[in-house]
DNA sequence: AGAATAGTGTCTCTAAGACATTATCGC
DNA sequence: GCGATAATGTCTTAGAGACACTATTCT
């Protein structure tokens, strides 16, 4: 099986590749209060993007998604789904990736399949950030995590991507619980009431968030963490897995 | 330029056309307290289906949505909103492909682009039942309303796509308050009411849906209809548009 | 003791659920 | 008046927001 940052994939004629269709995971990190995103800059060429590929032609679209991520990050069991699909008929800059190309070393055809139209699958991911060991590629380029503010500018449609993606982030937070995926396993209340203050954006009430958190029966308490803080310790909280 | 449903366009190259992508509306309407669905019957073939269709190859994937749905329904101004990816690997089926080709007096090639695989951009659209005209097409086939509980076994999986555009308006109908474009433009509260029950599947209190449907102010109420039945008359209402 | 953060208790206000009451229409 | 449905009023309860108070840890 071809990796997908493999050169060979994206070759003169992309073999058991299909065509016309990408997939861009915009992978979420949270570390010391601050939401991150997975970049990847582009060998030899000073251009910043999401970690996408391609689908294998005897493979799921989930799984595609599935696959490009473990390899980015290392991690297989991580919250990932699918949330919009990019279709605008000129988002694709035949220029802009006969740039990569190059810098990876090719010299694309002017009919090269990969400077045509395509079509995006946009998924979310949500890591732990702790777990995380980056792999390093040196062909298709190096992926590092930026701060949700300090993204740099991206190629094609990608910064649209990831605005929607933080979109449905925030809108899904409450609703399926999801905010724990990017915590380690054991965490603080203040941990989880960062993580929603920095995605909401907003502040909330320290006080009524831990009543409300509480209240869905969802948190299973540990005991108590010495710090070394000069301050009350405060307990642990594991979620509790569906039961 | 080729309407969709020309015969032309599943034609043996398929010119000017993406291949590997589809679009699937889910087209809703509602009347007399039922939810309905427009399915497409497959001419000559006994095959149900929803009424889907090709991008053309210079053309935004939501502008294919809405031309597909114009097509179909002859309105142009409806909801419609991109919902899912559908993208199994295995979801197409050669034989049921070819059984519809064969249906519209083709006998396509053993490689021809429409049996290989797909993948299907899933729409969902609101329209207004009362001023819907059904576009007859005799190469492609009749489209009709279905009662939601009373549709037929459809092909691949739409079945699956309907049930999640459902499960997506579910979603949605509170949050954007798009039960409306389900509608006509004057409609009583008993009618807002029974759309929604239907919708959501779920008995509601008539008192504490109109205080909240009143209070969300995007309601303006009209004058009394006489309906000529031994009642009380219901007010009418408008929905307020974007102020 | 005092600083700093964790966690609890409680008051208020709003929104939702349940249900009683009043209004209007045609017979 | 009576049956039927529309619309309003109000009591109760659950949850969110605001904020005062107590608890624990280290210097």
């Amino acid at each position: 099986m071809l990796r997908q940052n493999d050169p060979r994939e994206i070759s003169p004629h992309g073999e058991g590749l299909v065509k016309g269709v990408a997939v861009d995971p915009v992978i979420f990190g949270f570390h010391e209060g601050r939401l991150k995103v997975l970049i990847i800059e582009h060998t030899n060429t000073g251009l910043y993007a999401l970690p996408g590929g391609y689908i294998q032609e005897k493979e799921d679209l989930d799984e595609a998604a599935k696959r490009i991520l473990t390899m980015r990050t290392g991690l297989s069991a991580v919250y990932l789904e699918q949330f919009h699909v990019f279709g605008k008929y000129d988002r694709n800059d035949a220029g802009v990736v006969r740039q990569i190309l190059i810098g990876q070393g090719f010299s694309p055809a002017e009919e090269h399949w990969s400077l045509q139209r395509f079509i995006s699958v946009g998924y979310y991911a949500l890591v732990d950030y702790t777990r995380i060991e980056l792999t390093p590629d040196p062909t298709t380029g190096r992926c590092e995590w930026f701060e949700f503010d300090q993204i740099p500018p991206l190629i094609l449609d990608h910064r649209l991507i990831i605005d929607k993606a933080l979109a449905t982030l925030r809108i899904n937070l409450d609703q399926l619980l999801i905010g724990f995926n990017l915590l380690p396993e054991l965490f603080t209340m203040g941990d989880l009431h960062t993580l929603y203050e920095t995605i909401l954006d907003k502040k909330l009430l320290s006080t009524n968030f831990q009543r409300k958190m509480l209240s869905l029966g969802i948190l299973e308490r540990i005991e108590k963490k010495k710090t070394g803080k000069a301050h009350k310790a405060p307990y642990l909280y594991r979620f509790k897995s569906t039961t």
